[in-house]
DNA sequence: ATTTTTGTTAACCATTTGGTTAAATCGTAT
DNA sequence: ATACGATTTAACCAAATGGTTAACAAAAAT
C-alpha cells in the first residue's frame, strides 16, 4: 500500500497508486478496486477525483508518455555536434527510464493496442517528433566525411533500440543474465557510455 | 471473423481466433466472446475444447514463446565463426518476426506481468538458454584479436536491441516516420544486412 | 437401423467490476 | 456553537464476463 506522506494530498497518493496498478497491469488487466486499495482509500473516492476509469488512465498514461517522448524530440531538435547529441541521449535518457524501468514497455503496450488513441491524445497539439532536422544532420556529416554513409532511419533505430529494449526486456535480460536488481542499475548505468561508443565506433571514419 | 478453410478443424480455427485476439489485447484485455465471435463459433464451444481462458491462454502464450525463444538460444550453441553468427542470427530472426510482428511485444509484455509464470512454464524443463558458450567465444576473439574489446553482454543486449525493438515499437515508428506496412517490410529487410554491418564495424579492429 | 460418442448451441448462473447514491465526517468561516 | 462546503465512506446497482447445463445435431461404431 502507498504510505500517505505528511504533506501529501490525497490526489497524489491516488495518482501514485493508479500509476503503479496501471504500469504493472496494464489499462484492461488493472481493477479500480486494486488501485482504491493501494492508495487505502474507498473505491467511490475514487470516482469523486476522477470521473471514471478512461479519465484516471489517460492523466497516468499522459504523464508517462511526456516523460519518454520529449527527451527523444530533443535530439532532433538540439542543434549540437552529432556525437555529442547521441552521448547526451545515451546519458540522459538512460537516466530517465532507470527512475521508472517500466514506463517504456507500459507505453508502448498501450500504444500498440489503440495507436490512434495514441495519435490523437498524445501528438495532438503537442510537437510531434520531426526527424528531418535528425536527417539533415546525419547527410551533412557524410558529405563531409566525418562518418560513413548510413541510412538515418536505421542510425536512428538502433540508437533508440539499444537504449530503450534493455528496461522492455528487463524480466528476461534477469533471468536469463541471473542479474539482481543492483547489477541491472550497474549494466545500465556502463550502457550510458556503452551505447554511445559502440555506435561511434561503427559510423566514424 | 476467421475463415473457417475446408480441412481446417475447429480447433485450428479457435487456437488462430484465440491468437488473434490475445495478441492485440493480451490477457486481460481479450473477451472469451470475442474470441468466440472472431471464430464464429458459440462460446461454450470454447470451453468444450480448452477447459478456460488460462488454457487457451497457455497454448497461444507457449506457442508464441516458442517460437521466439529457441532462435535466441541457438546463436548461444552455435559452432560457427563470430561473425557469421551474428550475420545468420539477423537474416534469420527478422524473417520470423516479419511473419508475426506483433508477438515480440506481447510476449515481453506478459512476462513482466507476471515473470514467475513464465519462468515455470517456459523454462521449465525447455533449454535455459545459456549464455556461457557466447562468451566464451567473444573472449576468445578478443584474445585472437580480430575484435576489439567489449563485455559480451553489452554486446548481446545490443543485437537482441536492434533485432526485436523495432518490432515492438512498430506502431510508433510508423505513425512518426510516416511509414507504411510495405515500407516497414522493406526497412526490416534490409536491418537483415544491416545490423550486422553495424555491429561489425563497431568491433572488427 | 440404432446405439453411442463427439461436436455444437441457446439459455442460464455466479462473480467480478465499473460506477452511483445517500449518508456521515471533517474543516473552516461566520 | 453552527452552518456550510469539501471530503470520505458503506451500501447498492447494472452491466459485463467467465463459466456451466441440458438439450440437440452429426458422425461413428455396433
Amino acid at each position: 500500500m502507498v504510505k500517505k506522506q505528511k504533506d501529501q494530498t490525497t490526489e497524489q497518493v491516488i495518482l501514485a497508486a493508479a500509476k503503479k496498478v496501471f504500469v504493472q497491469k496494464g489499462m484492461a488487466g488493472a481493477r479500480m478496486q486494486d488501485i482504491a486499495d493501494e492508495a487505502g482509500i474507498n473505491k467511490a473516492l475514487l470516482h469523486y477525483y476522477f470521473r471514471n476509469k478512461e479519465k484516471l488512465f489517460e492523466v497516468i498514461f499522459l504523464e508517462a508518455a511526456e516523460k519518454l517522448f520529449p527527451k527523444i524530440n530533443a535530439i532532433f531538435e538540439a542543434d549540437r555536434p552529432l556525437f555529442e547529441k547521441i552521448e547526451n541521449f545515451c546519458d540522459e535518457y538512460i537516466s530517465i527510464v532507470m527512475d521508472n524501468p517500466y514506463l517504456p514497455l507500459f507505453v508502448l503496450n498501450e500504444i500498440n493496442q489503440d495507436p490512434e488513441y495514441f495519435l490523437k491524445k498524445v501528438w495532438a497539439g503537442k510537437a510531434k517528433p520531426n526527424p528531418v532536422k535528425f536527417l539533415e544532420q546525419m547527410e551533412k556529416e557524410v558529405k563531409k566525411g566525418t562518418i560513413k554513409k548510413i541510412n538515418p532511419m536505421h542510425l536512428l533505430m538502433n540508437l533508440l533500440s539499444m537504449t530503450i529494449f534493455p528496461f522492455i526486456a528487463k524480466p528476461m535480460f534477469q533471468k536469463n543474465l541471473g542479474m539482481g536488481e543492483a547489477q541491472f542499475r550497474i549494466a545500465m548505468e556502463e550502457r550510458k557510455k556503452e551505447i554511445p561508443r559502440f555506435i561511434i565506433d561503427s559510423i566514424k571514419k
